[in-house]
DNA sequence: CATAGACTTTGATCTATATCAAATTTTACT
DNA sequence: AGTAAAATTTGATATAGATCAAAGTCTATG
């Protein structure tokens, strides 16, 4: 075998075309099926682009797709009674949006930035899970860490001051972001630059906080010149290293 | 079929001994096996007691078993490097303790009051997840629940107040605990009595306040006469819907 | 059953973050 | 480009919950 060190040079006549260039293609649910069943799920799904604030599965209502996140962030948010609002879980590619065994969402899912996602109907994507135990087996695997993950942000809410949330928001974001990191020649120290996907106003729902908040916590990060920020939303991190150590401490 | 009314009347002789009055034995994992699926992790497994305030799994340590909870209170915690501790799950019989696919720990579990578990080793019943997928699709419909509950925690430790953080917090142990539902007779309001599974430091780190606020918000319940306290540790609830009510704002 | 040590409650104060209120920047529309 | 609306930042003040400090309870042990 000399094919090692790339398997994505053979081009796969038997794969979808659409599936070829996929983010889903290996690290999301694809990855986990043979040519013929991703051929097949390839013909019961559908890739659609949604703009920036829409609504694409209610509280209490039944969810009409599932789908893989291709692009943009999709956020799972609870609201009370009152109108507090809390986002619970973000969404990059390649993750799966949607609940399986289970047909009323009982959150919110929106697109928190334009979102392009590859849509599954209920039924099919419910008989697929059935016959096909390795597809089971991923989806469960990122459940898992789904469930790390809001564990991880559990301890956030609980215990950690702003400082170290907006530190560890923009950490945990720069890192799920599409990567313009810096060529390490031009100043090093970790240097990254993205666009935010969120308002100010998601920010402080997701990290349980109000903008005003989160406003003066990223004007000190810029003091302390560990980020830049121009035009609300394009962020420059100077220095990674100090920013995830901010957001431990 | 005569026998829907009470599938428990017929004794199985092919059902080992030990899961006949299981609390897992239906609501839980073991639910999904058949029984000779039952008997074989029945041969695996090894029910343990333990006492309170002992570490079953540290974090970053290779976790030696999985296991099912048959009585008593598991807690799961995240430390930060400067002692700030978070619980981030609790659970209560029939809840599956461990996670498949990564042996290393990432928090600790411990137990927050005398337990008694059914353990598995590892590599038994790893084998049987894979053989199994009604077993494997149970423990994921599980993780789904788990998931549910940690998201719904999440916005009670970013949106809501100690107030109502301390009154979701009884009513939620209320749900799980052996149930002592008063008769609606000698006072019906929907009364309940239980004994705390936890320490006020424990509350503390699940809720993510400290002990004094517990405490103040526990007096205040009192004062309300929504519950009463008795060795700080023995709980009446005397209105389980005005609880409810103010865990919701 | 008396006493020490561990919990828990209560009180006094402090502080991080919320709230209320402008000012400023950015975006979008004519 | 010029302006209105929206989003964000900054400032002043209020407050829920933290922290520090006793004072009570409860439990366990001799």
């Amino acid at each position: 075998m000399t094919d090692s060190e790339n398997d994505s040079i053979q081009p796969s006549a038997e794969i979808p075309e659409l599936c070829q260039e996929c983010t889903a293609r290996h690290r999301g649910i694809c990855g986990a099926l043979r040519p013929d069943e991703l051929t097949h799920l390839n013909k019961i799904s559908k890739q659609k682009t949604f703009a920036e604030g829409l609504t694409l599965m209610a509280d209490q209502q039944e969810a009409p797709f599932f789908a893989n996140v291709l692009e943009g962030v999709v956020k799972l948010s609870k609201t009370l009674p009152d109108g507090r609002q809390q986002i619970v879980g973000l969404q990059f590619a390649p993750d799966f949006v949607g609940r399986p065994f289970q047909s009323e969402s009982h959150l919110f899912v929106e697109t928190a930035s334009k979102v392009k996602l590859c849509t599954i109907p209920r039924k099919g994507f419910e008989q697929m899970l059935g016959d096909i135990p390795s597809l089971q087996e991923r989806l469960f695997q990122q459940t898992l860490v789904e469930l790390d993950e809001s564990r991880q942000w559990l301890v956030a809410l609980g215990r950690k001051t702003a400082s170290e949330r907006v530190a560890g928001f923009l950490h945990m974001i720069a890192l799920h972001m599409p990567n313009n990191k810096e060529s390490p020649s031009q100043g090093d120290k970790n240097t990254t630059s993205f666009d935010l996907p969120l308002t100010r106003s998601d920010m402080a729902d997701f990290m349980g906080l109000t903008i005003e908040t989160v406003s003066r916590q990223l004007s000190k990060l810029k003091k302390r010149n560990i980020v830049s920020i121009s035009h609300n939303r394009r962020i420059v991190i100077h220095d990674m290293e100090l920013l995830e150590k901010t957001s431990r401490e």
